[in-house]
RNA sequence: ACCCCGGUAGCUCAGCUGGAUAGAGCAGCGGACUUCUAAUCCGCAGGCCGCGCGUUCGAAUCGCGCCCGGGGUACCA
């Protein structure tokens, strides 16, 4: 089925098209979008007013025309023109009505699958070895992960490639720090904090000490050449860092489809230099090999530095090759933090330069921040993500309890875990993912207001009503009565639930979750509204029935919505 | 110095390709639980949309300049 506002924006451009042939209508946007106000109506096209001086017309002129051109339509009750030359559309009651009944038997709430089967890769959350995950981690892991959902859920065939940081200098100190700071009771009980701590002392102690630093450097190579110690111990610290990855992940409600980190692509580094040597994009600048970028007004590229060792440049352009070549995809999609936007500019344009045509995005988002400044591992100020995620679960935890003190541990438990986890995905969901987000503990962890705990209760709230009208009216099946929109805080609901496809199309089309989120907030304060203000289980035969399937409705709308954000609606909260 | 972002209510932020009186949340004040879950709802108050000029019938939104903040700018990722 199609939405309504495309529905009516067809109507409108082909009367535009139809009132003004052989015009060109392009300057002005010929669709409709919902009203402002909604004592206009209830979609509204501006196309008048931009079209006039094209035209050569009275805007309000070109309005009529367009409507005496029109023709009716059945969604249409009534057309007016208002102000300088806007045209409202006032949707009819009963079309409405059936449109929403056609709604609630579609899974796809109307939304329809423009992807058609076509690839993306999207690269999203890779974190580094070694190293525990932080609050720094949190934006690329959830903010990709709800795009990769919104995708997958518009048709795309979406490979989700955790490219994960374990290859690299670090581990030369790594190594070396392992053999000598060990401490065997904290690598029991918490192997990656462990490995962080050997790390951050071996790059202390190479700061001052010369012959520390050579011997890391000796350490690096034999890891490189394949010594079956090294080898061995960079598998243990990849294992051990990644069943901690994994942990989290659960948690997050994060899988990915492939896991190929930086060392995936180790013995492709030489062959992409090559290649790029014999095609004469790279040349040897200061005993570098060097891509110069300046027509495009790009600084220059290393993609071999001058010790003959590879950098993250070149492993970018690997990947990038070998998804091409493996997945042929539509597109690549990069989500990273803002520090990587030049990175990114010159890595596109040199894969550009080598032949590939896919279309290559990158998705940056504003970095963490606390408020004394931004944090380091060196500094030893970063909050851990496990350290977050616990402190939500508590603070959700103690809420239930308190509302809910005849439930079972374990329900409230995992209650707990779905409100606090959903609540700090929704916080970084909720906001445009390019500001930069200073992290406050009372902001992250927002149990009311807009933060998913109220979508949630509105979901929980919804489904006990269900319940409860079950009870009563075993049966009775809502679906059979007819939806009627009597009521004012009815009809504002309704015109919001008839949204969902813009709002999942927007926000995947624009990168930027929290156009769904906004949407799904919208949904949940008119429902909130409604619920407060209106009626359910005592209003009468037949009205009883409708606002049950709008209730439905919204349950399934928020649920879908949610859902495609990462978040959990549990059936109570 | 150059490049990329941002500056909207006391605080945190929305504001779609320019559109009708600029919207939420938190905090503040005043109301609503014998009822379908009060993690809620209703009401009040609160704004030279950083500053200036320009484009336009119309600018928070587009362009230029300036001020302030953040990030980046050849061998870290």
């Amino acid at each position: 089925m199609n939405s309504i506002e495309s529905q009516l924006s067809d109507w409108s451009a082909r009367a535009f098209r139809e009132a003004f042939p052989g015009e060109d209508l392009s300057v002005a946007s010929i669709g409709v979008s919902p009203t402002v106000d909604e004592s206009f109506g209830d979609y509204q096209c501006n196309a008048a007013m931009g079209l006039a001086r094209i035209l050569r017309k009275k805007p309000r002129d070109i309005a009529q025309a367009a409507i005496d051109a029109s023709g009716s339509h059945p969604l249409i009750a009534g057309v007016e023109i208002a102000g300088p030359g806007f045209i409202n559309i006032t949707l009819n009651d009963s079309e409405l009505a059936g449109y929403l009944e056609n709604l609630q038997a579609d899974k796809r709430l109307g939304t329809p699958q423009p992807g058609g089967g076509r690839t993306i890769v999207m690269d999203y959350s890779s974190p580094n070895v070694a190293k525990p995950m932080h609050i720094g981690h949190i934006r690329s892991t959830v903010i990709g992960n709800a795009l990769d959902r919104m995708y997958r859920f518009l048709g795309y065939r979406v490979i989700a490639d955790n490219h994960i940081g374990d290859w690299g200098t670090q581990f030369g100190l790594l190594i070396l720090g392992y053999r000598h700071f060990l401490d065997r009771d904290s690598m029991e009980r918490s192997p990656v904090e462990e490995l962080e701590r050997i790390y951050v002392k071996s790059y202390e102690r190479s700061q001052e000490d010369e012959a520390w630093r050579n011997q890391a450097r000796a350490e690096l190579v034999k890891l490189q050449k394949g010594d079956p110690e090294n080898v061995a111990l960079w598998e243990k610290f990849v294992g051990l860092s990644m069943s901690e990855f994994e942990k989290i992940y659960q948690r997050l409600d994060v899988s990915f489809d492939v896991v190929n980190g930086e060392s995936h692509y180790r013995d492709c580094l030489a062959g992409i230099v090559d290649e790029l040597e014999e095609k004469g994009h790279a040349v040897e600048s200061e005993g570098a090999m060097v891509v110069f970028l300046d027509d495009l007004k790009l600084p220059p590229c290393i993609v071999r530095k001058s010790d003959g060792g590879f950098n993250y440049a070149t492993t970018d352009l690997a990947t990038i090759r070998y998804r091409i070549e493996k997945y042929h995809p539509d597109a690549i999609v990069y989500v990273t933090d803002e520090r990587q936007q030049l990175h990114f500019r010159q890595i596109f344009a040199i894969a550009e330069r080598m032949g590939c045509s896919s279309r290559m995005e990158h998705v940056w988002f504003g970095l963490m921040r606390l408020p004394e400044g931004t944090f380091s591992t060196r500094e030893g100020n970063v909050i851990r993500l496990e350290r977050l995620l616990d402190e939500a679960v508590t603070r959700a935890l103690s809420i239930v309890r308190e509302t809910s003190p005849d439930m079972s541990a374990e329900k409230q438990e995992a209650i707990a875990e779905a409100v606090g986890i959903g609540a700090v995905k929704y916080a970084d969901l909720s906001q445009h993912p390019q500001s930069v987000v200073t992290f406050k503990w009372e902001k992250a962890l927002a149990l009311d207001g807009n933060s998913a705990p109220y979508l949630q209760y509105a979901c929980a709230r919804i489904a006990s009503v269900r319940d409860k009208y079950a009870e009563r009216h075993p049966d009775v099946d809502p679906s059979d009565y007819p939806v009627r929109l009597d009521h004012p805080m009815e009809r504002r609901l309704a015109m919001r639930l008839v949204r969902f496809p813009e709002a999942v199309t927007r926000a995947a089309n624009q990168f930027k979750p929290n156009i769904l989120a906004e949407y799904l907030y919208e949904i949940s304060q008119a429902y909130s509204t409604f619920y407060q203000n209106v009626p359910f289980l005592k209003a009468e035969d037949g009205v009883r029935e409708s606002r049950m399937r709008m209730c439905i409705l919204t349950e399934s709308t928020l649920r879908l919505g949610l859902n495609l954000l990462g978040i959990k609606t549990p059936d109570r909260i």
